[in-house]
DNA sequence: GCGCTGCCTTGACACTGTCAAGCCCGCAGC
DNA sequence: GCTGCGGGCTTGACAGTGTCAAGGCAGCGC
């Protein structure tokens, strides 16, 4: 049951929304075992089984959450490239650090958003917003990047900070796994675009 | 596993053993939500509260099943890695290969590994796996970094096979959020460590 | 022999997701 | 106007879950 027009939309979407507003906020303030097809119909004034009638099942209820997650996620991205240096290298690293930023501060949201086994990426709702985030992060990419290694570039930073958040449970004073800290994403990042053969590259690194 | 001594040690760990078992082959037949306290009970063969006094609920189970998990996870990008070829470039891609084979092949597996919120990273047994698996990765990468590289380039190179694996949920060919199939992996990590300031560099780049 | 200490079972509880049945209200047709 | 209908939603039930309390039972020290 997805966006195609049912005969009374707007009471359709009413509890459709309340529901997935009940969910956000559930994941929002208890982490990502907080969602609960019931707690969430509770929250939202509907009876238990409400539900079922707008998503499909527990696993269509967290695709829709995750959707709109990820629009705030993109949005959170975009808001600090806004407020960054238009230098390409602090724009870029802006993004990424409001991609560390949402990870830490919404533990639950991003569970669903990438770590949740059940969701389906496939959905068309998910899908356009998790687009519209690559795009952000595609664009900061872009002046590092010639033509045909663009893709490439793209896969390695979306994975590289995809990952430095993941692997330190969205705490990024989190302690790897020999119980190092790691160091700053900069750092990381620098790393990787220092040496990124490319026509607009930061400042001389050491070669 | 606790070490310190109960007394009587081998029925201890018998059923203890048994239930880590029982759950981890859950895991690989079934995916992430295969596991159950009383599912990995009755496989055992013990009562359906007999977990609990061998873990902490179910979040204990999963943390001692995530530590056998990840000696499997070192031991699999050991063996890649004895069966390539020498080339620190190629022994280093075989290392991250091992890492997503077993993420495609244990996808289970790998999410109560790295994705489950529940389980507890700082439980001696998970930790010294995770420290044993991290030098596997560790000693591929000191043939590219310096004394003062080198734990940035473990990051980067630790989170970039992660965050591409994560994000393609286990499945190389997964699009990416745009729709696009990433290229493959050692497109990005030449992208890395083509460029790296290193005593060891692979065929000269541009600069 | 006795008591004790751990391992484990039994039984119960609240909570979960999901299904079937039915209520209720707005709408189309007459 | 009334009737029939269909979708949104509720109610009620079910199996399955994690967890707790109480107790049985075996092995051990004394």
């Amino acid at each position: 049951m997805t966006d195609e027009m049912p005969p009374r939309p707007e009471a359709r979407t009413d509890t459709r929304q309340s529901l997935i507003d009940a969910g956000y906020d559930l994941l929002r303030e208890g982490g990502a075992d907080a969602l609960t097809l019931r707690r969430a119909a509770a929250r939202a004034g509907v009876s238990h089984a409400a539900p079922a009638h707008h998503f499909n099942g527990l696993a269509g209820l967290q695709t829709a959450i995750a959707a709109r997650a990820m629009n705030d996620f993109a949005d959170t991205m975009k808001r600090r490239r806004a407020a960054a240096d238009p230098d390409p290298f602090a724009q870029l690293l802006a993004i990424c650090e409001g991609y560390l930023d949402f990870a830490r501060s919404h533990a639950g949201l991003f569970h669903v958003m990438f770590q949740c086994p059940d969701i389906d990426p496939m959905d068309p709702a998910f899908a356009a917003a998790a687009h519209e985030a690559y795009g952000v992060l595609r664009a900061g990419c872009a002046p590092f990047a010639s033509a045909h290694t663009a893709l490439a570039l793209e896969t390695a930073v979306w994975s590289m900070v995809h990952g430095y958040t993941a692997l330190r449970h969205g705490d990024p004073d989190f302690p790897a796994a020999d119980g190092q800290f790691a160091p700053p994403f900069a750092t990381v990042l620098a790393l990787l675009l220092g040496n990124v053969p490319s026509p607009l590259a930061p400042p001389g690194s050491e070669c």
